[in-house]
RNA sequence: GGCGGCGUAGCUCAGUCGGUCAGAGCAGCGGAAUCAUAAUCCGCGUGUCAGAGGUUCGAGUCCUCUCGCCGCUACCA
């Protein structure tokens, strides 16, 4: 039994909930739900981030004071979370005032240990945004949002002394090739790292939404140091007890690229300077693209996830995405392409061969799953080294956070199932168990030798769709708990929980059970 | 410019330590079967593995160079 500390990001507030979102969100509850099947100790944090400059003006736009305009928009973000089916443990808003105490704790300590001085930021000062440019990102020089010219400005700010962390960090990753992966990404920010590094401004005069600094009120934190922070101080106040002790440090924070950077480096030298334990591992997943760009509002081409999974629910969109993209790499989604996976793998391969597995125990066995042909050990089964080949194996790569990679293995058994049923026939076998039946008259032995042909195939297509319940659980758990009901298994007592992964074992399929007909799990999408 | 990555069948992509690695899925064509959501199964690919050179008994798989894409290159979430 381990421990199994999991986080998303904390979501930006002033955006609005997207597929990126979602896809991050449903990752880290597969990882949570296998660990969880694990028996490991899994705290699953979601939330937030709700301070800075762009949701001050966003809310005095509308004429609203901050904290009424985020928590408006924050149960946007909440429902995102419950709409993808997310078991996350707790959900943390940066505006939740235990946190605010903890990330002045948390800064202070900094301070004591020398990390933080005062020094002046200058750069071009928009005073439309009331905020900061660089260069680059001013368009012909003026403002982007404003469109007028940013002025030379100095402010006094709070520097975190990030350039004294340079070597701690490089020996962090020199030590463990694994801290962030995939690979390249741990090369992008070695690199980064390499190339040395400055100290940065951690705290701003000119913005009042945010957490003061607390040795001196006329400032607040950056938001991005603010935001970090969630992952600790989250552990403080979720409920329950001793959560720091359970589960710190955390095993793993899932991101998307774009914010490597202040996971990777901004982050780690933060717990070093406050004296925390490192997070175990990042895990920077890719953007899923639309037509083979990079999703953007500008330009018009995000797919919107929200109304395929109130029409299909949340298993479907959860298994696009997870299947479709390879977990780490940037890949390519679209509407089309849901549904093309949609109908093939769920409605035909899977969806399917639930119908026609427990269709036919009704027909040939009147709904009761036969017991195996007496004589026959469950390993004996042409199916058995198989399904433990593939439990094992998706296993592994469960443990890796090869989230693809362990749906591509089990995918493999699932058309298994299907080549079995074909292979053996189950209709002809009734045919010639028909036959041999009325040959054998009251012989008990011939009665049985002519029954186990057919309960031998019904038991495995059963015992299969048992294993598939385990190990597809992480991935689609409603209809993972949907195939149980039907195969007569007891439900979970706990649904978040999902069947222990010590079940993905052939030839543990109960014996009696009845098994119920239903509507099909994946209606197929015609058009 | 520097660092990193990618370029493999019409499409989307797998290819861990160099030796059945030339593959999968989709799409297409042909066939079988009928338990099932007309759902399944079987068969069919002459691809210069971007290009050139090199190391090796042997290279998508390592090295060099070229071409074409992409990411990162600091405080914009």
């Amino acid at each position: 039994m381990g421990r199994f500390y999991i986080t998303t990001p904390i979501y930006y507030v002033n955006d609005v909930p997207h597929i990126g979102h979602a896809y991050t969100t449903s990752a880290a509850d597969v990882a949570a739900r296998f660990h969880r099947q694990l028996g490991d100790d899994v705290f699953f944090l979601t939330g937030t981030d709700e301070h800075g400059t762009k949701v001050e003006q966003a809310a005095a736009a509308r004429g609203l004071a901050p904290k009424e305009h985020v928590d408006e928009v924050v149960q946007k973000f909440k429902e995102v979370a419950q709409k993808v089916g997310a078991t996350n443990d707790f959900f943390i808003r940066t505006t939740d005032p235990e946190h605010e105490r903890f990330v002045q704790e948390l800064v202070q300590r900094c301070y004591d240990a020398g990390d933080i001085y005062k020094s002046s930021y200058s750069g071009l000062y928009c005073g439309a945004c009331e905020a900061y440019y660089t260069e680059e990102n001013l368009v012909d020089g003026l403002c982007p949002d404003h469109g007028t010219a940013p002025v030379h400005m100095e402010e006094e700010n709070y520097f975190f002394r990030l350039s004294a962390f340079q070597d701690r960090l490089t020996a962090l990753y020199r030590g463990d090739p694994d801290f962030v992966r995939p690979r390249h990404r741990y090369n992008e920010a070695l690199s980064f790292i390499e190339q040395g590094l400055e100290d940065i401004s951690i705290s701003r005069a000119t913005l009042k939404w945010g957490i003061s600094v607390p040795w001196d009120p006329s400032q607040v934190i950056y938001v991005w140091v603010d935001a970090l922070i969630n992952y600790l101080s989250a552990l403080h106040y979720a409920p329950g007890e001793d959560l720091m002790d359970r589960f710190w440090p955390p095993s793993y924070h899932l991101m998307a690229q774009d914010i490597l950077k202040f996971h990777g480096i901004i982050w780690p030298a933060l717990l070093m300077s406050a004296g925390y334990e490192l997070p175990e591992h990042l895990f920077v997943h890719g953007y899923l693209k639309l037509g083979g760009e990079k999703m953007s509002k500008t330009r018009g081409n995000v797919m919107d996830p929200f109304p395929l999974i109130e029409q299909y629910g949340a298993d479907p969109f959860r298994f696009y995405c997870l299947r479709e993209v390879s977990f780490g790499q940037d890949g390519m989604v679209s509407e089309e392409g849901f549904k093309s996976r949609y109908n093939t793998e769920l409605a035909n391969e899977l969806g399917n061969l639930v119908s026609r597995t427990t269709s036919m125990i009704s027909k040939y066995r009147g709904g009761a799953v036969p017991a195996p042909p007496a004589g026959r050990a469950a390993a004996d089964s042409p199916l058995a080294a198989e399904a433990a080949g593939m439990a094992d194996i998706a296993r592994g790569q469960l443990e890796e956070m090869e989230l693809s990679n362990a749906l591509d293995t089990i995918w493999v058994f699932v058309r298994r199932l299907n080549r079995y049923v074909e292979e053996q026939a189950p209709w002809k076998q009734a045919k010639e168990e028909a036959a041999a039946l009325a040959a054998a008259g009251d012989d008990p032995q011939r009665v049985a030798a002519a029954r186990a042909p057919l309960d031998g195939t019904l038991w495995d297509l059963a015992e299969g769709l048992r294993l598939l319940t385990v190990v597809l659980h992480p991935f689609i758990p409603a209809t993972t708990a949907s195939m149980r009901v039907r195969l007569g298994l007891e439900p979970e007592p706990d649904a978040s929980a999902g069947p222990a992964w010590s079940e993905a074992t052939w030839g543990l399929l109960p014996a009696g059970l009845v098994v119920a007909a239903g509507a099909p799990l994946f209606p197929r999408i015609e058009e």
